[in-house]
DNA sequence: ATGAAAGCGCTAACAC
DNA sequence: GTGTTAGCGCTTTCAT
């Protein structure tokens, strides 16, 4: 009698492994054709795939993936590096990835990289260890990062996305000029005549594309607002704190534009502090259109990314193995959605400054 | 000559994948020597272990983990199910998690359901084919996520975590009568009288929990507030509706306990826009102390749920394996962060109703 | 169309 | 302490 494994099924209690070659000794058959009707990977004939599915179910049989990625050399898995998941941007970016994956058949393997290149780098390690067959990254650091992301590159199809720290592999972003014309024309079309704007330089690289662009297109309105910027963090302390500095170094400021929703939000706070009517004094605008510009109170004016594009964009870079690796550049276009921060009464209109 | 593995290093060519034969081949010794050196399972002479680090460096080796976790029979990961990655509350506790995995050289794998129990369950399946070692879950359903929950159970450890769906299983929970406590005696300490309650019941397990305890604990302060509750979801949306339904019905009111900030956010935007003055008309709490609560304008008074503290619990639950497969519940303690929200000047303490 | 056997990369007995 | 070898669970030649 063959006792060479016993299936205890009892409640809660982990049954013993089962395998194909269980299931092929409950039919009667061979490893390869349970392997073959399961994939569907070569024809069968009909019967013998019955008596396949019978045993499969009848033994409750899952396939394993570890197994079976190690004999197919893939894992049908992608891997996804954010700077920090926290970060209100983001989960909306990993949820368009996971949709776009599982349209493809494609499992997410997501990691937070907690705003630390070391730990990014780290994460691009684990991830490669795990054989992700491609990877997404959004680089926490614009240069600091670069390590990670070559190391990834060298390994298996990735690419950029939101953020990037180097031209050496595909970059998927919202194009910056775009996103800041939108901001201005915008703010402009309000009556606004004097600008500042309000960032986080040094690591984001789309916080740094944003006040360049910034500096490049509001010359041609207001000559001194290339100088008018502030860098900081993406946070909303940031931007609270930042209410006081422009007050002080700008008064004459009467739109403010904001590299992302949360300094946008603090800003607002901030200037309400300082007694100043939004919009009607100072418009205010962010970027990425998240939960915190319509949890403002006044609503804010804020330029979204094209997130689902881009999370399609990304994945199909990263699946369809065309074999030209060179790097391409994906700037997608971004939406105004204007709210309360900046539209102004009609009267209000070309309001001058106090 | 050896001409079985042509190794290419081009630049940004994947290299051919080297395993521990070819480090063995390097250094001349044994696969063996080579994995007793790298995982330092057992000793080995301090001379061989020189020259197996030597090999292996010089080609540049990366263990895999496809193969070892197949060997081993575990894969030193922990699986994560959010309801919704989206949900203001669950990047901070999957954050928390992260850290407290990595604490024990555990990797995390995510996954999202989307709020919708049938997808639930393809990721249980999902990460058990993927052998995680452990599964910790917020089921996104009180009743519905039921099966997926014990799916999971009955493969590997697992632990519920803030919402819950079966007794089965552990739960680490806050405790929601404690978290009610905490709002309602701070809300009579700054002269509130009568009560009502937004939730969003029939979902998840927290504001279940949390109507319930506020049902029972109400009655003693405010007879007729135990009726007093309206049920939605989980949104400013809903929070902001809220607000002129309760105007309408209880028009007595001067303090509502939100289940969460998102629906507290949005009923203290409602209240303001029907010209209510907070906290002096009516005071408003919420409850998991996000962003949100920060955000807010006035800063909403919330209770906090010790994140840290749930996610050591529930991967000490996982990782553990105690064989005392008896399920048990964790209710830890929250903390009270008051705000502007409720926080009352002494003058205005006790006010009566207009 | 089907079966036997080789092997994906690793670790862990088992001998020496 | 070191090497040889047998698997982990799966897919897939290679024969038949």
């Amino acid at each position: 009698v063959d006792v060479t494994k016993r299936v205890k099924a009892t409640n809660g209690v982990p049954a013993a492994k089962i395998t194909v070659r269980d299931v092929a000794r409950e039919a009667g058959l061979s490893v390869a054709s349970v392997s073959r009707t399961l994939t569907g990977a070569r024809p069968v004939r009909p019967e013998i795939a019955d008596r396949v599915r019978q045993a499969a179910t009848k033994l409750n049989y899952e396939p394993d993936y570890l197994g079976r990625s190690l004999s197919l050399r893939k894992t049908a898995t992608i891997g996804l590096i954010v700077p920090d998941i926290a970060s209100p941007f983001f989960p909306a970016l990993a949820q368009a990835i996971e949709s776009a994956l599982r349209a493809n058949g494609l499992t997410l393997l997501l990691m937070d990289a907690q705003n630390d290149p070391a730990w990014e780098l780290d994460c691009v390690h684990e991830l490669l260890a795990r054989r992700v067959d491609g990877l997404l990254i959004s680089p926490c650091h614009r240069t600091k990062s670069r390590p990670a992301v070559l190391a990834a590159a060298s390994r298996v199809p990735i690419a950029q996305i939101d953020r990037y720290a180097t031209a050496a592999a595909h970059r998927v972003t919202t194009d910056p000029a775009a996103t800041i014309h939108l901001a201005v024309s915008h703010l402009v079309s309000q009556g606004c005549r004097s600008f500042a704007f309000v960032g986080a330089m040094g690591s984001a690289s789309p916080a740094f594309d944003r006040k360049r662009s910034y500096q490049r297109l509001i010359a041609k309105v207001d000559a001194n607002a290339p100088r008018r910027t502030l860098d900081g963090t993406f946070t909303a302390d940031w931007g609270f704190e930042a209410a006081e500095l422009i007050l002080r170094r700008w008064p004459t400021v009467d739109a403010v534009i904001c590299a992302n929703d949360l300094i946008a939000l603090g800003l607002v706070q901030g200037l309400l502090d300082h007694g100043r009517t939004i919009p009607a004094q100072i418009a205010v605008t962010g970027c990425d259109d998240t939960y915190f510009a319509t949890a403002s109170r006044p609503a804010i004016t804020s330029v979204a990314q094209p997130v689902k594009e881009m999370a399609e964009r990304a994945v199909s870079l990263v699946t369809t193995d065309d074999s030209t690796p060179a790097p391409g550049v994906f700037q997608l276009s971004p939406t105004l959605h204007p709210r309360a921060s900046t539209q102004r009464t009609p009267d209000d209109t070309g309001i001058a400054i106090p």
